[in-house]
DNA sequence: TTAGTGACAGGCA
DNA sequence: CTGCCTGCCACTA
C-alpha cells in the first residue's frame, strides 16, 4: 500500500470491511472517515482507484440507496456485482437501504 | 488565479 | 414521488 492521506486510507480501510450482500452510502463512508463532508472525495476515490486494489466498490452507492453510476459508465456492472451478492437491485437501479445498508448498529473501525 | 465540474448530501417546494 | 438549490472540496482548463 502507498502512502495515502488520512481521509483516504480510512475511507479504503471502511469500504473494505463492508461486508458482501451489504450497501452503504458515499457520505457514510466519509462520515466514518472523519469528515462528514467529503462525500464527493469519496466518489472521487473510488473512480480513480477502485479497481487498483480490488475493493468492494460496487457496494457504494449514494444517500438514496441509488446506483449513482452512468448507464454507460459501470451502471450495469455494479448491478451485476450486487445482484451476484444477493442484493436486489430495480432495473432503475434503486437499493433497499433499510435491508441492504450497512453498518448496521455501532461500527468499529479496524 | 478564477471558473467549471462531479460515482454527493440535505433541505424544501 | 420529482425537481431545484445550496454547500462541499479536489481537480482541471
Amino acid at each position: 500500500m502507498d502512502n495515502y492521506p488520512y481521509f483516504t486510507s480510512r475511507s479504503l480501510e471502511i469500504i473494505g470491511s463492508i461486508p458482501p450482500g451489504r450497501v452503504t452510502s458515499y457520505g457514510k463512508v466519509a462520515a466514518l472517515a472523519g469528515n462528514p463532508r467529503g462525500a464527493r472525495q469519496v466518489a472521487r476515490l473510488l473512480h480513480g482507484m477502485s479497481q487498483k486494489y480490488s475493493l468492494p466498490w460496487h457496494r457504494v452507492v449514494n444517500r438514496e440507496g441509488r446506483i449513482s453510476l452512468p448507464v454507460d459508465s459501470g451502471f450495469l456492472r455494479q448491478k451485476e456485482l450486487l445482484e451476484h451478492e444477493g442484493v436486489s437491485v430495480t432495473p432503475d437501479g434503486r437499493i433497499d437501504m433499510k435491508k441492504y445498508g450497512w453498518p448496521v448498529g455501532a461500527f468499529k473501525l479496524p
